[in-house]
DNA sequence: AATTAGCACTCTGTAGACTTGAGTGCTAAG
DNA sequence: CTTAGCACTCAAGTCTACAGAGTGCTAATT
């Protein structure tokens, strides 16, 4: 979009200053504007901005920078004689120049080494309470979208007898995760065949990638043969499964402090609720290369009063899954942006050793 | 409590009649009373109540009856000159003699069976399904508490390696449900003295009951006896684990609807992220002898405005988990109750059915 | 003894008039 | 370019008035 420039202290400027694309005055105007505004809630004024920025001038002079700012589309105002309120392009424009990602980072960023230091169990839980974690770190909703299983190879696949007409299918994957099907076999069928089915099938499969459990095997034993057949539909059902993505919500009901419309709470909160939605929306903001989505800037419209920050997950280097953070436009977004990137970087290490070496 | 009496018509009364505690005529001004206020939210007048009940009698004899009714506890008035609203007091003689369960549940408990008929799958998703299903049916959130497994065997235990150091531990149950734990063992070991831990373990606990874990078998062979060893820790954990409820939450954007006060909605969704919290009160609601705990029954003030809605999930017979409904205390008891009874049969047959013999 | 018409009373909610205060935009002077 | 000064706008709060819904009481009626 914009070219890339240092962001120098606002003591630097005199003349000509015309640093990306907004001079140093008028974007320190901006800065004391959002920030006012995301605690306050607001409309902020002149006066306030003098005050603010600790510039001196007078506020009419403020008040000519805020009405510019306005023509170019940076603020706006609720009413005639209100303060000013930024837009989504001005909260674009603090997120991409105003803001140093890690600034006050270091307590938010110490928590949550300490949480992945004491956590331990399986990756669910794990996924799980990081999502709580980013919630009650920032107060906002959190999603966590656990990666899909694609690259993960398969350490065994397993059937067991539940009872003389039924087995569970198991696929274990290397990761820890573990997909299951009930199939009904029709008839009863001797414990042994089952076993000498599973033994075949784990043989087959193990150490296979997920993609590739099309070829069944076969065996002459008929009974056998017959508990395969069975069988393989529901396996190929659940490779597909797997791929599909689990989500973890956190904290929802911090959205009905963030949010003052009750009509807004409902809408967002239904929005999370369909899952499939929240996953193509991080999905979408991630691949359009950003971190953070501002009010119209992702597509969807119930969620136009909201802004979205998205950080990726990353496992051995490939990017699998995401956190995400959904709050009001007028979110704190620093601190936000600092603990979902350190949450992200920390689940991302947590989630590469799981799948492999174990050391201790 | 009182004593349990035959409901008659309204058209049966004569003199004498003192039916549960409250004259006919008592009883059809309180029935008009909080259907009305549950259709409007707005607190009801003595005329309404004529034109509503279709007595022939004056608004003025009704405001005498309703002023007994406030002595009496069942009815109040947000300030003087306002209508009557019902008190929870009311609300439980509403839902205890006032409402036939299945009086209007027709269509409902088609679409539930129907919904039975087409779902298939693992318990798990059967359950979310069903919470999502009585949300939806109902416009109040839903809550479905998993059984635990304390009554259920172990149809197998394996040990699947998962690297040269880690090993994944499965304990499948007879009701199809997995709980697994990944175990770090510290040294690389070889797949086979896996495999025979493995096969000792399951060997040792295969249909046993999941309490009687404790007594772990040994092994001559050092290496197998080491992961043995490393195991008993984390599958005595497991199985502590197991016994825990799975709780899955459905609709929880309706609070948004069914609450106007912001505030309100907060609290009840925080409510309802504790999960153990939920568990609890559905609990102490069944054990009551509950199926409906109105505003002050249940001991938790935040919830002071709900009222609750619990139906026991039976597997064979066993009690086992709940599905219970969360709305206000203003909320639509007849569909309610209808709906929760429906979904909880129904699922308690498909649950039983799930267990053992799947006919088809 | 129950019912009811009539009436006084109470309280809420709404609408309009007025005031206050925050904030703006413009202009003219520095 | 800055700024003091001023006129202007608008939201929000306060006050009053008033209509409307509803009650409770009393006295008359059945």
């Amino acid at each position: 979009m914009s070219a890339k420039r240092t962001k120098d202290s606002a003591l630097s400027g005199s003349a000509g200053e015309q640093a990306t694309e907004l001079s140093d005055r008028r974007s320190s105007i901006l800065e004391a504007v959002v920030s006012e505004y995301i605690q306050s809630a607001q409309p902020v004024g002149s006066s306030h901005v003098v005050t603010a920025t600790g510039l001196s001038v007078s506020p009419a002079t403020i008040r000519s920078e805020m009405a510019l700012l306005e023509q170019e589309g940076y603020l706006t105002q609720p009413h005639t004689s209100a303060g000013r309120v930024p837009t989504d392009k001005g909260y674009r424009f603090f997120v991409d120049h105003l803001t140093t990602p890690q600034g006050n980072a270091a307590p938010q960023v110490k928590k949550v080494r300490n949480f992945f230091d004491h956590i331990h169990g399986e990756m669910e839980h794990v996924l799980e309470e990081s999502s709580n974690l980013l919630a009650n770190l920032t107060s906002y909703a959190s999603v966590v979208v656990a990666p899909g299983h694609t690259t993960t190879e398969i350490a065994s696949v397993q059937l067991v007898a539940l009872s003389a007409t039924s087995v569970l299918v198991l696929i274990v994957l290397s990761d820890g995760t573990v997909e299951k099907s009930t199939v009904d076999l029709g008839s009863a069928v001797d414990a042994g065949i089952v076993a000498e089915a599973s033994n075949l099938l784990n043989a087959t499969y193990k150490g296979a990638q997920l993609q590739s459990l099309s070829a069944a095997p076969t065996s002459p034993n008929a009974e056998v043969q017959q508990v395969l057949a069975a069988v393989t539909g529901p396996l190929s059902l659940l490779s597909k499964d797997a791929g599909e993505s689990q989500v973890f919500v956190g904290g929802p009901s911090k959205l009905a402090d963030a949010f003052d419309a009750v009509e807004t709470v409902r809408s967002v909160l239904s929005i999370l609720e369909q899952q499939l939605v929240v996953v193509s929306l991080l999905r979408d903001v991630l691949s359009s290369g950003l971190s953070v989505a501002i009010g119209h800037e992702h597509g969807y419209e119930p969620l136009a009063s909201c802004a979205v920050i998205v950080a990726p997950l990353e496992i051995d280097g490939k990017a699998a899954g995401a956190v995400g953070l959904l709050g009001p436009t007028r979110m704190h977004y620093p601190a936000a942006m600092a603990a979902a990137n350190a949450v992200g970087q920390e689940l991302s290490e947590r989630l590469s050793t799981l799948g492999h070496e174990v050391d201790h």
